[in-house]
DNA sequence: GCGTTCAAGACCTCCGACGTATCAGGTCAT
DNA sequence: ATGACCTGATACGTCGGAGGTCTTGAACGC
């Protein structure tokens, strides 16, 4: 194994291992090169590798940190990954997120706070009747972050945030070409808010099924 | 933002706008890093970074790859970061995983092909009536790894594959500690699989959630 | 035809130097 | 005494070059 590959693995373990814990600095890379045996432009390799996944976070003039490794910063890798997938793929990216959105939403039916869907409330009213697609896209994603946040998964929340991403770009093309997509789309939303202020799960998660399957029909008839 | 990060990102839109394809080769280090415009060792940099990702391939002596950039592989990257996280998100990830394999389970009811289910049903009987713990485990693994492949969705099997990863330690450790849990897992495999023999999506569905609830409501208890 | 040898090509590792950003401490004016 | 400002130390950022190691494929000999 490449010595970088061995620095990566042994930065890896002392983490796990608790020996670095969140927000621990670690030695200057001179110091740290020669603890680990190897030259520093080599150990740059590993902390800018390790750094591309949020698990270093290295701060020019002052030295490099462990983040604080929760599962929404860790998880945030995924979009980057999830980028380089081809549009072949977003129908299975969809198929998932059809799994975990409407389970995430029932769950936000009994969690979510009057707070929080005071502020989905407003956003939803910010937006107006008639919006751009673009503003109804970015406020489509707010909104069901919103809502997932309200279930009280990180995991989950960060997880269908990734998973948002790549289907970003097939929803703005489905507003531009489908006419009444935008109308339904606000509609569906005020459905879910509504069933979220009932507690009604089930209802919640019915009409989260219907506005991903919306869209998943969509996609299918067209590619 | 560094000369580093820059030559990711053009690396990345290289891949993405497909001026790069899979199993593409990279010109050289010393070729790439001039036509990016930085020096040969933060360029290294760079493709570490996106090879510790599985975006890129380096083989010595040979050359730079692009990836076959198969979700499956990308998401390879996921078990990697999950590693990281303490013990005490080892129930969000569980939360996550009730959701998915209920569901991939029942998809697999109407999708798993017969070859699939005898390859499982001949795991199955390999492993005896009395396996020990690290054997039961192992087989745990690779028999819901065989029953979300028959699914057919590769990003639904590697997100699952990845985050069975950290319950996989605290599985080991009930099987150790609670007396009836080998039995009890051997049971509820045979009945997932006889519900997918018989095509039962719901039934499927149903032991699959009994089997991954039974592990949470220990962890629960336990923790 | 087949196995071996060898040289070219490409990545691997290291070194030393200099540039740049951050932070802490001291200085000075208010 | 307090605040802004300057300055040095510190640590990361970038670079160019020099060998080393591994893979590959062609040339060679059997």
């Amino acid at each position: 194994m490449a010595v970088t590959d061995e620095a990566i693995e042994k930065i890896k373990s002392m983490i796990v291992s608790g020996a670095l814990r969140p927000g621990d600095r670690l030695p200057k890379e001179s110091e740290l090169a020669a603890d680990l045996g190897l030259s520093r432009n080599s150990l740059r390799e590993a902390v800018r590798a390790l750094s591309l996944i949020r698990i270093l976070d290295v701060r020019q003039g002052d030295g490099t940190y462990v983040t604080s490794l929760d599962p929404q910063l860790l998880l945030e890798a995924l979009s980057f990954v999830v980028d380089f997938h081809r549009d072949d793929t977003v129908l299975e990216f969809l198929a998932v997120r059809r799994i975990l959105e409407p389970a995430a939403t029932a769950m936000a039916a009994s969690r979510i706070s009057e707070q929080q869907l005071d502020a989905l409330t407003a956003q939803l009213d910010r937006l107006g009747d008639t919006p751009s697609v673009e503003d109804l896209v970015a406020c489509d994603l707010e909104f069901h972050r919103g809502i997932v946040h309200g279930s009280g998964n990180s995991v989950l929340c960060s997880l269908l945030d990734g998973l948002s991403g790549p289907t970003t770009r097939a929803r703005i093309w489905r507003g531009l070409t489908q006419e009444d997509a935008v109308a339904r789309t606000l509609r569906e939303h005020r459905a879910i808010l509504a069933a979220l202020r009932d507690r009604d799960a089930e209802a919640a998660r019915s009409w989260a099924t219907v506005h991903i399957a919306s869209v998943e029909q969509w996609l299918r008839s067209t590619l």
